[in-house]
DNA sequence: AACTGGCATCGACAACTGTCGATGCGTCGA
DNA sequence: TCGACGCATCGACAGTTGTCGATGCCAGTT
């Protein structure tokens, strides 16, 4: 059981939250996680990701990661469908512009997996 | 030592967790967060930590991996290696046999870096 | 001193990943 | 309708990574 307090780890859905410190992992869960991390695993993803965070409007246009990030736009492409596909950012296109923003709960669950407190 | 005090998130140290949500990431930070989020990406891995932090004795033999990641000695010892350079574990050997550790505060840290809370 | 067993290192190879220029596709403004 | 612009996709290429067999090193054992 998840140590389910008063309140709630209940991230959402499916199952809940497979954790690294809790119980051995499966081949799957692994698997799973691994890919989360993955996308993770590079500088360029984690500024995104700290852009959008950090964003007061929660939502960033796509032009506005080139100059920061210091990589072209077919990379920051790139990463935004790798970071899209991991499911921890969405973004819908409005006029010529595609805004982007972030899943919190996918990063939460994300880091749940690394032990809850 | 660690986990110590009344409370909390000092987990130690220099400069004191970057934050993936909180500011914007410098190029720096970020890299080195990719680093500890990269030593996370491999589903081999994962579940490496997992044993180590569901062991009761808190520590693992080299040779109890083997078996339950279906990959070879020396594909289990390339893990360990990548996973203590990544500073999320550490080793010594006792006799012929050489046991793990998992080293939490790094793992806090990496989960820190997603969000506090 | 030789043998055995546990683990790390090496070398090789296939698979994956980050990057960019070129190009294609939609949308807006003239 | 045409051109300009924002973004995605494609193709190519270099660098990185996961995997394993072979080998080397160290610590006990005989």
């Amino acid at each position: 059981m998840v140590k389910a307090g008063a309140s709630l780890p209940v991230i959402e859905g499916d199952l809940c939250c497979p954790s690294v410190v809790e119980s051995p992992l499966e081949e799957d869960q692994a698997a799973e996680l691994a890919r989360g991390f993955a996308a993770l695993a590079d500088a360029a993803r984690l500024q995104i990701l700290s852009i959008l965070a950090t964003s007061p409007a929660g939502e960033v246009c796509v032009c506005e990661f080139v100059g920061p990030l210091g990589r072209s736009q077919p990379t920051v492409s790139h990463h935004l469908k790798v970071l899209g596909d991991a499911g921890l950012v969405e973004g819908d296109r409005r006029g010529k512009w595609v805004w982007y923003r972030l899943v919190p709960e996918r990063l939460a669950r994300l880091r749940g997996a690394l032990g809850r407190r």
